[in-house]
DNA sequence: AAGAATTGGATTGTTAACAATCCGTGTTAT
DNA sequence: ATAACACGGATTGTTAACAATCCAATTCTT
């Protein structure tokens, strides 16, 4: 058990992005960090050193690490390359998914439904990215898996910076409606769906106003 | 000029990998690598840790860091991923391309045409490699070029391990119809050849053989 | 002689102290 | 009063020594 625990780290910055607790900009200290996870400077700055291999931590020499800010041309790269990566996984999906995935799409459905109607927006926010994980677990290509799980982080914090309101979630019939072409194997239809879902979701993003980061560190890193 | 001395070593490692010098298995111990480069060990297990996240690197605790051995399953996934990321590529570059990118794409088929003439074989490979690298830059998806690089990377790792003799390289009239059909804007046709030629590529490895790491570091390190 | 334990050398992992750089604050000169 | 400058605290980067682990060759036992 001596292992994980720069992994842990990287976990923990990882989820606080996905979910959105951790915005754009922030900075990323290591004695900060080190005191927060009561470890060693060095694992931080392992940690640190793996984040910006996600792309999602951007280092400057000598000022330390910061939560990436994805500019404009990031977003539209981002987006782009998760069409390309989603339809591959999706196919996939199409093809190999089995009565035991349907039940789990359907199960994540479910909480994802419970979630919007408690207003509970952060799990809300995490389910709604979960949805294309589960999807790129079905997929099984452990490859195409691992980058969506990158651009899905970026996409995080590009609709933290860019998202206008209701933008901010994926629609959640939307979700629904792929889940349906899926069980029904309708390969084309599920494909055109999941293209339109994603079109949709970088129609909500909007490069005028860019809501500066805040907040403090360690509440965004509690569990 | 202090900054990219990490950066020194996995752009070296990395080309080393690339061009098949550097075989799947090999052991890259930290003393060896620092007195290659005449650095700190500390750089050379940044570099390692940089390479683990490029996947190219495996890293067993205590017992150092290997270049990457792919599996079969591994294998099919990086293919698929390469169709996936390589179509938009592809289409990005039809769309896109300026008369200066053609003539990129004429020199480098002209060099890769040399280089076949002269049988160089170490240079013929960097240049196959090279002519989807380039494609990626013309696609100017800057997300979609890193991934495909990494790809790349792993493709070189896949064919020098389970390779069959001709197989080990792009068949460059290939590469040349494709340059053909982005010149006139045939977007559909590119989009084939493309894929036909991953696919191609993919056909010329076979798992049976699978040939043993060997060598020493520091001749595959030398540029 | 074959296999299991052991020891020595080499390699990796960790720690702590030290050096360099940066940022904000306060001072001084124009 | 503003701008340039200088200083002090804090943060990041580096170094070197130390501890832990592993591997291979040797020795010991049956």
């Amino acid at each position: 058990m001596d292992k994980p625990l720069e992994a842990l780290i990287v976990d923990s910055i990882l989820d606080a992005i996905g979910d959105q607790r951790l915005r754009a900009g922030t900075k990323l200290g290591e004695q900060a960090l080190s005191e927060i996870f009561g470890c060693n400077r060095l694992h931080v700055r392992r940690a640190l050193s793996m984040l910006t291999g996600w792309q999602v931590v951007d280092h400057l020499p000598n000022r330390g690490a910061y939560v990436a800010t994805p500019t404009p041309q990031d977003a539209h790269d981002v987006f782009q390359a998760r069409r390309a990566i989603e339809t591959t996984i999706c196919r996939n999906a199409v093809r190999q998914a089995t009565p035991q995935d349907i039940a789990d799409l359907r199960a994540h459905l479910a909480e994802e439904d419970a979630a919007r109607g408690h207003d509970n927006r952060p799990v809300a926010i995490r389910l709604s990215r979960g949805f294309h994980i589960l999807l790129a677990r079905i997929g099984r290509n452990p490859v195409l898996a691992r980058y969506l799980d990158e651009l899905t982080m970026r996409s995080s914090l590009i609709i933290g910076l860019y998202g206008t309101g209701h933008a901010t979630l994926c629609a959640e019939d939307e979700h629904a409606r792929i889940t349906d072409a899926i069980e029904a194997r309708d390969e084309v239809q599920a494909l055109a769906l999941l293209d339109q879902h994603l079109r949709h979701i970088e129609a909500g993003i909007h490069f005028d106003d860019a809501a500066p980061a805040t907040g403090a560190l360690s509440v965004a890193l509690r569990r």
